[in-house]
RNA sequence: GGAUGGAUUCCCGAGUGGCCAAAGGGGACAGACUGUAAAUCUGCUGCAAAUUGCUUCGGUGGUUCGAAUCCACCUCCAUCCA
């Protein structure tokens, strides 16, 4: 089974420019091909983690990988899917959110040897010159295709500025560039990328008269088409100060019965053989299902050694016993304190378990917190500073929002 | 450049002088049920020294005893015409 039928089986494929050709090219590791990530914040997503597993998977049987930074297309901001512009970010940031990319990437792809390269589009980019560019490959593009592109639908109706208009120019102009100094000759993404990696294929078709390709990736989405990788509307990201290792751990710990599988086929590397046996897993064994895949997740972004600690921490808190050592932890001051005691009230706020004294009133009235396993009552419970002594006080706010308060 | 319609809380969206911290829905959060799942039901959703007080309806100024609501100017957005 080549990496081609691999992919297919892992439910990772979504649009191929040239089935025949690509699976033959990957297949036998002919294909340098490449990811673009623009560098919007400064961490990788879970979303990001799809494509670089992608590229390792890619690179195990062969293939070339080049990850792009996008320090260039950042400045405009990809329309694609959104409903309403980005904000517009400023150099320093782009370039520092750059800086963390990279150094998060290294410790998926070997780099080393020639074996994968990573570029940056600002190099190339930000020297172009407009009139030039207008000559060279906007002459190439058709106003009229480029409004009937999926990647621009859903802006039409609240609008789309001319400088976003740009992005999937600026997109092809990067294969058209890559395609001429790597030799890339194949562009991965996202699926909502599709229109943009198809600009970058004809344009090198139009200005060089030879065949480039491009293949989409399935969006994780959960099983009611949401996006995967965020909670609460923020994005659970690879950097450990971000989004904790024992957050990471849990989120995936969480995921819906229904996409259990799904995620464990297309985002872990367990063989396929293994998969096919636990497809079989229903009901409440899913939960193991859901622990591996949590482990095995948090083990490739965080090391094995936060993968263990992660476990052990949620095994203690959600099924008792076992060690819960490494729960996340706050600390007091004695500023925190007023004629010697806190009330739950600030325990809750100081430890950011709730946001507001208005939202820790709420939870303790709703019956949601719990210290040292003891739900509390009263929104006056007092403490003194000796209560958090020692090994500190266990402070929970609904089911699964722990923090371990010392002073 | 001209005409018209807009900007309300996390999001959508009602509110056109006091009864407005602002309907309704979504989401989030909490409780029950469970398997750390889903579905369902209930509660809750600006802040605080909490039967009260303070801040909020694009911005600034004004009218008024009183403004999300009226007036002026400004900013931004959409649609149509150029």
């Amino acid at each position: 089974m080549g990496i081609y039928e691999e992919l297919q089986a892992r439910g990772l494929l979504a649009q191929v420019t040239n089935e025949e050709e690509i699976r033959e090219m990957i297949n036998n590791g002919k294909a340098t091909f490449y990811i673009g990530f623009d560098c919007t914040a400064d961490s990788l997503t879970a979303g990001h983690f799809m494509a670089l597993t992608l590229m390792k998977r890619l690179q195990m049987a062969g293939n070339k990988p080049i990850a792009l930074i996008g320090g260039g297309t950042t400045m405009i901001g990809d329309p694609s899917g959104r409903t309403d512009m980005r904000k517009m970010l400023t150099r320093e940031d782009i370039e520092h959110n750059a800086e963390c990319f990279k150094r998060q990437m290294e410790k998926f792809i070997d780099f080393s040897d020639d074996k994968a390269l990573m570029v940056n589009n600002a190099d190339w980019l930000l020297n172009l010159n407009y009139i030039d560019l207008l000559r060279e490959v906007g002459a190439c593009f058709s106003v009229n295709n480029m409004l009937r592109a999926e990647c621009y639908k859903q802006r039409m109706e609240k609008g789309l500025s001319f400088l976003e208009f740009n992005y999937m120019i600026m997109q092809s102009y990067d294969f058209y560039y890559m395609f001429q100094k790597y030799n890339c000759n194949m562009e991965f993404g996202g699926d909502d990328q599709w229109s943009n990696m198809l600009g970058g294929t004809e344009l090198i078709r139009k200005k060089l008269g030879k065949d480039a390709h491009a293949m989409t990736i399935t969006l994780l989405t959960d099983s009611q088409g949401k996006k995967m990788g965020k909670t609460a509307g923020n994005a659970v990201w690879l950097d450990p100060n971000k989004t904790s290792p024992f957050e990471f751990y849990q989120y995936w710990r969480n995921v819906g019965d229904a996409d259990v599988m799904k995620c464990l086929r297309m985002l872990t590397f367990l063989p396929l053989e293994q998969l096919d046996e636990m497809d079989k897993w229903e009901g409440s064994q899913l939960n193991q299902a859901k622990e591996i895949l949590a482990f095995e997740l948090t083990q490739m972004v965080h090391g094995t050694e936060e993968a263990n600690k992660a476990q052990e921490s949620a095994r203690a808190l959600f099924a008792g016993g076992g060690n819960a050592a490494d729960m996340p932890t706050s600390k007091l001051t004695e500023a925190d304190f007023r004629d010697g005691t806190i009330d739950i009230l600030g325990v809750l706020v100081k430890s950011e378990l709730c946001a507001s004294r208005s939202e820790a009133r709420r939870a303790v009235e709703q019956g949601g917190v719990t210290v040292d396993n003891e739900k509390i009552a009263d929104i006056k419970t007092l403490y003194t500073p000796e209560a958090f002594a020692g090994d500190g006080l266990v402070v929970r706010r609904g089911k699964k929002n722990y923090k371990k308060v010392v002073m």
